[in-house]
DNA sequence: ACGTGCTTGTGAAAGCATGCACAAAGTGGG
DNA sequence: CCCACTTTGTGCATGCTTTCACAAGCACGT
């Protein structure tokens, strides 16, 4: 069976393209905000920050959703990339652990554009409970599976302590939820079947403490010589 | 604490060597607190969550720490990852944003590990600056270049709105701040030599979505039996 | 001292991702 | 209608990552 022309396309789309599709539909919403109607794949990279080849491999992964000699339709391209990451549908999202950064999130208003509904917020401290943050009453956790039953919560959102988080992933898992979103500094372990994405400050911060400290080696003069600090 | 027989090894981690690093070493350090003294690289990946010949070719990188028949010893490997990672000498770092993610930011103690020390906050907002954030005064964005220099900044962290960020960025290039983690959902432009790095929110869900979605297509019909993406 | 058992470190193969370079395809002017 | 110009979509080469599989190395018991 081969694919006709308006065909989206047969699964299979690598994971690193994925991955940037979020930031080319970012850059779409604000030419479209702009009033751009059409684009090019260079001006498109450009705003996205990546490779024009990059750019245009990566959407050939959909189809073929461009114009030679004129580029890609702006609106349209959002459609489709939107379709793609599945944003035409709704997804409720739970949010556990509603401390400085539960916080954070659940003001963290336009989750992009729409899409995400934040339908609950969980936490275990009895201070906590009964508080209204971002419209939306703080319940316990001992409420989580019957939450994510009621408001068919989608995705879980872990920002909880690192000693919690593993609890609550696992009652995530058992209430069905099977995509987790953790905050939380450790490693979670889950079935196969469920999709788990860490967001780590610590661990990026790391990482650029590597590439300043390589960068600071070589750079100056003192190449080679044992341990130094500053 | 031991002798030092073995070479550092030269450089040229590979990235993706080096964005796993921080891992291992928050693994190890969860075993020393149970009181491990040594781990095999079974048991290290599993508890990272990798594959163990991942694993070892990752240290094998940093030179040969291990001992063979018997693993690594936690607290050696502990110091090893650490200087490689940068993390015996202390980082400033200034955080530009002080919202509900700054805050967020500022509070959440015990970075990781030590290495990072919060200098110093900033904002714009006139009703921000002066109050007192995780032991520490507000100070208003206008000073950043004279914090940069007096504290030493060599990290900044952006947690402003969007439409803040880049001029924030382009302020700590010029004073001279080569690593950037950016939490604000826009493609920043800087100069070469200037390392920056994203953690969006929005990204992550959009990612999650996407596997979401597909899973939910191929799942109810008859696709096939035992479905498993990753 | 020497064999046994376990675990590291690393060739080698397979799998992905990136970017160049160009043919294919559409637009607009003459 | 045809030609010149622009920009997409992609074949191909290159480099990076992951994973397998196993020889080399070390500890320990006999």
């Amino acid at each position: 069976m081969t694919s006709r022309p308006p065909r989206p396309r047969e699964r299979g789309i690598p994971e690193a393209t994925v991955a940037r599709l979020p930031v080319y539909l970012r850059a779409l919403q604000a030419l479209q905000g702009r009033g751009t109607a059409t684009v090019s794949s260079e001006g498109l990279a450009g705003a996205a920050g990546v490779n024009s080849a990059k750019l245009r491999k990566d959407l050939s992964h959909l189809g073929s959703y461009g114009t030679r000699g004129v580029g890609y339709e702006v609106e349209y391209l959002i459609y489709q990339i939107s379709r793609e990451l599945g944003l035409t549908q709704d997804w409720s999202v739970a949010i556990v652990g509603i401390g400085n950064l539960g916080r954070a999130l659940a003001n963290y208003g336009g989750f992009g554009t729409r899409g995400f509904r934040i339908a609950a917020l969980l936490d275990a401290d009895p201070d906590v409970v009964g508080l209204t943050v971002a419209s939306l009453d703080v319940r316990h956790i001992d409420s989580l599976e019957e939450v994510v039953r009621s408001k068919g919560v989608s995705i879980g959102v872990i920002a909880t302590p690192a000693g919690s988080a593993q609890g609550v992933a696992s009652r995530f898992v058992e209430a069905g939820v099977t995509s987790i979103l953790n905050f939380a500094p450790v490693v979670l372990n889950v079935p196969d079947g469920v999709d788990v994405r860490k967001v780590d400050l610590s661990i990026e911060l790391q990482i650029l403490a590597f590439h300043a400290q390589r960068r600071a080696d070589g750079d100056g003069q003192a190449e080679r010589m044992g341990l130094e600090v500053t």
